[in-house]
DNA sequence: AGGGATAGTTACGCAGAGGTAACCGGTTTA
DNA sequence: TAAACCGGTTACCTCTGCGTAACTATCCCT
C-alpha cells in the first residue's frame, strides 16, 4: 500500500490517469485539468511514464504533436477508478453534509 | 474524481485505513506506522472521521483508551485498496526494472 | 510524593510540491 | 517579415504538509 501510493501519490495523477480513457493531446489535457499548472502537468506525466502507465507519442510535425495514452498496465486502473468514484458518491447523508 | 482525491488525498490515509481492518486503539495505530508522526495522524484521523469514513470511540478510563474503526462507508473502501495492491503487485516487467 | 501509561496538543521550522511568468525552436500562415 | 501554434523548459517564489520536541491532563502503582 504505502508503494502503490509512492506510484500514484501526486494529487493529481489519478486524475490524469482518469483523463486518458482516450488518447490524448498535450494540450487537450492541459485545457481540460485548467487547475493544474502545465510544468506539474509535464512533471506528473514524465512520472507516469517511467513506471509503465502512460505512453508518450511524438510526432515529427511541425506544430509538434505529442500524444499520451493509457499503456495495458494503466489501463487496468480505470476499473478500479471508476469504483473509487462510485464509491464516493455513494457517501452517507452525515457525511456528505459536511 | 477530483473530490475524490480531496477526501483520500493526504499521503497516508489510504494507508490509515488499510491498517484499520479492524479496530485499533490510537498507540497500536502510532507503532504500527511508525513513519508517521503522531501529530499528523491525529490530524488525518480527523479529517477522515469528519468524511464518515471513520468511527472514533473514546473511553472513559484512566489511561484514555480510544479505539478507530471505520463505518460502513469506510469498510466498503477496502476491497477497492485490495485491488489497488494487487494491481501494483502486477506491474510489468518494463516498469518494475525502474 | 513521584513516575509511568495513554492520547493527545502546541510551537516552531524546514523541504519539497506546486504555481507564475518568461522564454525557446521549428514550421505554417497572414 | 512578423505572428501564431504547440509542447514544452527554466528560474524564481510561495505555501503547505509534515516532522521534532516539549508540554498537558488524568489516573494508577510503588
Amino acid at each position: 500500500m504505502t508503494r502503490t501510493m509512492g506510484v500514484l501519490g501526486g494529487k493529481w495523477k489519478l486524475i490524469i490517469i482518469s483523463y486518458l480513457t482516450q488518447p490524448r493531446r498535450f494540450g487537450q489535457l492541459a485545457q481540460r485539468m485548467s487547475l493544474i499548472s502545465r510544468k506539474v502537468l509535464t512533471e506528473q506525466l514524465r512520472e507516469l511514464e517511467e513506471d509503465g502507465i502512460v505512453r508518450r507519442e511524438a510526432f515529427a510535425e511541425a506544430p509538434p504533436r505529442v500524444e499520451y495514452s493509457l499503456t495495458e498496465y494503466g489501463r487496468a486502473l480505470l476499473p478500479i477508478l471508476e469504483q473509487l468514484s462510485a464509491w464516493h458518491s455513494a457517501a452517507p447523508a452525515t457525511a456528505a453534509v459536511q
